[in-house]
DNA sequence: CGAGTTATTGACCATATGGTCCAGTAAAAC
DNA sequence: GTTTTACTGGACCATATGGTCAATAACTCG
């Protein structure tokens, strides 16, 4: 039926998210968007609507697989304290890109960065952003219940408490990154957290 | 000494703060500015040069007066851990403004915002956000070693470890804010965190 | 092939934007 | 009172921006 599509869908979407990640809604021109994807206006908006609506998509993808990736990482892992420990301490795969010298700000978390840009003015952004970060902090408190399950923490833990708490911080964390926060300090306080609220568990052996 | 300005500076300063503030960089415009402030364009271009210049000027300010906020608190407080813990629970003044229902997203702390939009393609804001948030998290370091000294934490606490998570904590309850968090969870989050590392001192009686 | 349908391209448009300039004006210096 | 200085307001400008549209191209089905 009719002309079929030059582009991946995919592949453009994930450009577009790039250049939105990369420079906030306000900051990225449509043009941006055309050099980004490779697609002129008229395609960009045949096949997505407006600058908007485009936006709103990619973000609302991005949030979904956030929470997926969240809430799958703590349904697949076997031990609910040590995927806890695991957003906090990175895992010695993560250790191999280490450079030093100066840190460059990273572009942080999409959504987050998106709440902060636009959640005060705009409810659909507002709505996707409570959504997820409910769904993580659901994510978390039923890993803390397991974990509390599981002997790994102690019996009069609130499991709520503690995972919100465990998202706050994982949020902070994401924050200062913009921050040129040394990777240094930042593994400290991924340390600490695991250290003081996700005491290890008894030795496997 | 030529004619005398029709404005106060510092009104005019607080103004366009506050409309960075709401909108953010990119999202405000001069017409924005010019309505906010009551200022001509070439009033406004003549006393603080262009839009940036501006903006950085009034994200200065803010900086500088958080870091005294934070850093005269601790300064002032004669009892270390009561100064840390009022950083997290609402002190009972605060407790007037309870308002229910829906809860309307704020407007967040004024240079973490300006960090998530410009840091990672504005080396002077970067810089600003750096020096301010090393600051605040010297301010908890010392505040925390303080408390040792003290004997209202532990002997074995680490400052500077404890002092950046706090920190960490404050930003993400910071952003949280954004996203429709109730009240009541960010006041839980506040107490867990006093709760688990600020232990309350012994009564005073 | 021809009709119908859909995608692509780039010209085009109205408006918004950041920024400049200058004629006018009000206070201060003399 | 005149001159000097600096502020003000708005006209003006070049450009950027989000968005539309008509012409055309590519494909499917009859």
């Amino acid at each position: 039926m009719g002309r079929p599509r030059k582009f991946d869908e995919e592949q453009v979407l994930r450009a577009a998210r790039d250049e939105f990640w990369r420079n906030g809604y306000a900051a990225t021109s449509l043009d941006d968007l055309m050099k980004a994807t490779g697609l002129g206006k008229g395609s960009l908006y045949g096949a997505f609507g407006d600058k908007r609506q485009l936006f709103l998509k990619v973000l609302s993808a991005y949030a979904h697989e956030t929470a997926e990736g969240v809430c799958g990482a703590v349904a697949r892992g076997d031990r609910a304290i040590e995927v806890l420990r695991g957003f906090f301490v990175p895992g010695p795969q993560d250790a191999v890109a280490e450079h030093h010298g100066p840190v460059a700000p990273t572009r942080g978390c999409f959504l987050a960065n998106s709440s902060t840009e636009l959640a005060a003015r705009d409810p659909e952004v507002t709505g996707r952003a409570r959504a997820t970060y409910q769904a993580v902090e659901d994510c978390f408190t039923h890993a803390v219940a397991q974990a509390v399950a599981d002997g790994d923490l102690p019996e009069d833990t609130n499991p709520r408490e503690l995972g919100r708490l465990l998202l706050t911080i994982q949020q902070g964390l994401q924050f200062l990154t913009k921050t040129e926060m040394t990777p240094e300090a930042m593994r400290e306080i991924g340390r600490a957290t695991v250290d003081r609220l996700l005491p290890l568990p008894a030795a496997v052996s």
